[in-house]
DNA sequence: TACGGTATGTTATAACATAACATTTTATCC
DNA sequence: GGATAAAATGTTATGTTATAACATACCGTA
């Protein structure tokens, strides 16, 4: 045919990614399937789980392991693992990037000859403005 | 009365941290319930959660938030967080202590003006044994 | 023994995550 | 184009982790 078909399938890895960017903190995955059925009503937690973890293969979003969230990349790329500091009371995540924290594991690591594959570095607290006392 | 009372209910915290330490790596919430499950079959998950929370707080058991689990401490008490360093393949943890990873990540903390209160330091890999072939 | 604080038991459900399979899309080869 | 294989997405159901809310039992003390 002359018109080329259209593509149905919503990009939902894309439309992930807006969501997580639109907000400042941390969100928990039915967070994000809430907000994408506002899009479409029927979308179930495996296609969001599903995007989730692709994202996070691309560095495109961070998985918070402590506190069961995500968050989108604030950087371009990482070449490393950010240190991820989650602030307990808005929920803003802050990344670093600490080259220092990094060898220190690598350190860890080889003294006891373990094959490190992947790090966890979070730390919480409270950011600077809720320390402040900004509500 | 002369015969003192007989206190019935079960020290689930000595409990649990028994069966904790009875294993080599980390156990799920539900592992150590059903264990405890042997001794007492009504034993329902906020016991064992609630026991698990104790023990996190007076330092003997640490809990693995990356992968939803809990290990019993292996050393005496932490001044500071340790480094858990948990094998994929067996479930082997590790804990290292490491001032140097911590003073890195107190100085990234300090940088953005963050106060630290807590920090998760977990490393993902396999251990000497498995990368051995050691089955 | 009456009271208050703490720990434990119990029921129910909330919150997080994935297995398994169906369907659709896309790419590739002829 | 049509066959077909691979990949992505949709769908249903369920598995796994965790806690809210309230009831009951234990323990010290006045």
């Amino acid at each position: 045919m002359a018109v080329p078909t259209i593509k149905n399938s919503i990009n939902w890895h894309a439309k992930v990614l807006e969501v997580l960017r639109n907000h400042s903190g941390a969100m928990s995955a039915y967070d994000v399937l809430a907000e994408l059925r506002q899009f479409n009503p029927k979308i179930a937690p495996p296609t969001v789980y599903r995007a989730l973890a692709a994202l996070a293969k691309q560095g495109r979003v961070h998985r918070l392991e402590s506190i069961n969230a995500f968050v989108a990349c604030q950087c371009d790329q990482h070449p490393q693992a950010p240190v991820l500091s989650v602030c307990d009371d808005c929920g803003v995540v802050e990344e670093s990037i600490a080259p220092q924290v990094l060898n220190a594991l690598s350190d860890v690591a080889r003294q006891s000859e373990f094959a490190l594959t992947h790090q966890v570095i979070e730390l919480h607290g409270r950011c600077i403005a809720c320390r402040d006392g900004v509500s």
